[in-house]
DNA sequence: CGGCGCATTGACTATTTTCAAAACTTGTGG
DNA sequence: CCACAAGTTTTGAAAATAGTCAATGCGCCG
């Protein structure tokens, strides 16, 4: 199997993307044994209550993390990209406090979480760059917080797009300057702590304005400086650039 | 100074509390150079966008994570109990995507993160127990935005109450039946993502429940449990039961 | 005792939810 | 190729929830 194909590759690189690491370190994550698997559009990676047993990386399609309540609400928490690490917030926890589940159809490479925690103990830079990789994730949830609590329903789906266009284009630095997110409007309401009928006015209006443009069950914006503007986005608590600790 | 008023024992106590440690790397901990200070209330104990330089615990006092919006809006993101440790969120990032404020007076003890830091590079039991702190506040931040997202106003004062109340009495494990808490109504507001004069309406409505009694920027309740049939409260998320990893 | 900050009240407004129905897509099987 | 079924999105109107504004009350501290 080729490097560039190595389904681990992109677990490498959300590790580097905010804390570097030696070749000898990289070959070693990439020696991981691994497992790779297709699932289903709204198939679950990891359900609530569950007892985490791998970590592992979305080799395509997207995901999100989600909890309910008891009378059945549900709240998304993130939405993970092509290419992201999952479920190193569970990396020693012994019950999963939310879900993990597929957005779309997609291929997961899966890791024993064990193995991760062995290879983290013996390999300092592995170590730091796994915690660093949950600071910046505990990051995303503050704000996801503050959208929720303090945000406008408009602001706040533009908020969220403007997250996702900016952690996408840390991923890929090369210029896109338009970029389609599959999502649903139950979906978007549900991360944005709103009823889907709202979501639906919310894009009519957003659309009118030129912000973005709609498909079925997806989402494709063009003017990401407007809708930053309109979100009062500002990329910092994402932690993407690396001046570490002196 | 006698080791019962040491004011670094709530530091350790707080890493022990979900990861055990040997008697070494207690007295490490506790052998690390710190400043005492008396905080009065409203002050800063860390701005957003300042560079961390210290950890440290709540030795006595209230203290509330918050971050606000470009427009003003300000949003609590959790609450700093007495004995408290904080700003591990910080411990390997550059900038402060947060504050951190007194909520009362109170005295803070403050550690150079850089020797936490060595101390923790040394010693894999203090390592794990400051990950899987970091991890726990992650999954606390993750139910408040279920909380904020998915649940009435109501119920979200009742489970904020019943959040601190048992993280309360995970540190006092002695019999409370009762319990108070330097809270105003605007603080309150904040943390639940709506307005004081709202809050003043649902603590009138909690009150005459029976569910809560009002003192003047403070609270105090009675009916724990009649709170968390309330708000749907289920404390796993809390993860203070440590069965620890396999 | 005065002033300040916090809490309360009431009337009004805005936002968001709820409910019910219709339109539209997409995929499936005849 | 068409018809149907299932899921998503759209629409409209009514209701509930929460926010705004302005005035008043209360308690604490100097």
């Amino acid at each position: 199997m080729p490097i560039a194909a190595h389904p681990l590759n992109s677990f490498v690189a959300a590790l580097e993307l905010r804390s570097p690491m030696s070749e000898s370190d990289r070959s070693a994550l990439l020696d991981l044994p691994f497992s790779l698997r297709t699932l289903e559009k709204s198939s679950y990676i990891l359900r609530e209550a569950d007892i985490p047993i791998n970590c592992g990386t979305l080799v395509s399609g997207y995901a999100f993390r989600h909890k309910t309540t008891y009378s059945g609400g549900r709240q998304l928490l993130s939405i993970l990209l092509p290419g992201d690490a999952f479920d190193l917030q569970n990396l020693y926890l012994n019950a999963s406090d939310h879900s993990i589940q597929m957005m779309t159809r997609g291929d997961v490479a899966l890791i024993d979480r064990r193995l991760l925690n062995d290879l983290a103990a013996t390999r300092p830079a592995i170590q730091l760059a796994i915690f660093i990789k949950v600071l910046a994730e505990a990051a995303m949830f503050r704000e996801w917080i503050l959208n929720i609590g303090r945000r406008s329903a408009e602001e706040r789906i533009a908020h969220l797009l403007c997250e996702i266009a900016t952690r996408q284009q840390a991923k890929e630095p090369r210029l896109i300057d338009t970029f389609q997110l599959p999502i649903s409007q139950e979906e978007l309401a549900d991360a944005a702590g709103i009823t889907p009928i709202h979501v639906g006015r919310i894009l009519k209006k957003l659309s009118t304005l030129g912000l973005v443009s709609r498909g079925r069950q997806s989402l494709e914006y063009s003017d990401l400086e407007g809708l930053g503007r309109l979100a009062d986005f500002n990329p910092s608590y994402l932690h993407l650039r690396h001046d570490r600790m002196p």
